[in-house]
DNA sequence: CGCGTGCATCGATGACTGTCAATACTAAAG
DNA sequence: CTTTAGTATTGACAGTCATCGATGCACGCG
């Protein structure tokens, strides 16, 4: 992660942001060849995508719009922490976004930096 | 990896080849809730390009139509051992395919494959 | 306030990964 | 056949990661 992308570390109850530019300014993997910073960034989003449990999640926060922490415990068969710790890779990679209402922690997903990263595969 | 993917154990010249099916058959991510099977297929193909290394290899195959082997130590710094165990990770994941002239490898992109992922992202 | 609940963090552990030196293999050239 | 050059494989090592129990923190409720 380079310092282009400000990545605020995640206290408690507060909302991980990320810098969605980091990705939208990139350019088709065909197009220029990349420079290490921007192979560096783009790894980490990929490195997101690339665990089965947190596939699984982000299909099912992009299948329904809303979806609470504790609706992905059952359904992934992971422990609590497990879960927290997938959430928060997402998040800190800015494929998913969170917000705080009451006890609960509900996830919906970023369109925008999906379709970025489809772009700069040549889709 | 499952049985549904067929990976050729990469014998020496020997071109690996790999079912793109795989990859071709799935849906947008939003559209239905992942199987365990087609998050691990999915996911494999994401942890090749979880790399900085593989990026920007692959970032100059799909530059140029054709590159060999011996093009990307330079420019990538790295030891021609560890050129080949990532060209053989993207060959695997079926996103180059590698075909052997004389004593030399050359590689080329898989476009349709990258085009199967990006429309998984929901372009 | 005290209690219960949902989530984040810490620490530990087993598994995996990127890297390279050494080595084996293959194909062309002498 | 011997040599040379390009590539693949092996083995080892350090670093990273997924996982979970234990623990801490924040919020809402009685």
């Amino acid at each position: 992660m380079t310092v282009n992308t400000k990545v605020v570390p995640m206290a408690q109850h507060k909302t991980i942001t990320v810098d969605a530019d980091v990705v939208a300014c990139c350019s088709p993997i065909a197009s220029v060849e990349m420079s290490e910073a921007e192979a560096s960034d783009i790894a980490q989003i990929f490195s997101a995508l690339s665990d089965p449990v947190r596939l699984r999640m982000l299909s099912m926060i992009a299948s329904e719009s809303q979806v609470c922490s504790c609706a992905l415990e059952g359904p992934l068969a992971k422990s609590q922490p497990t879960i927290s710790h997938h959430t928060r890779i997402l998040a800190e990679a800015g494929l998913i976004i969170g917000e705080r209402r009451g006890r609960w922690m509900w996830w919906r997903v970023a369109p925008e930096r999906l379709g970025a990263i489809a772009r700069i595969l040549g889709g």
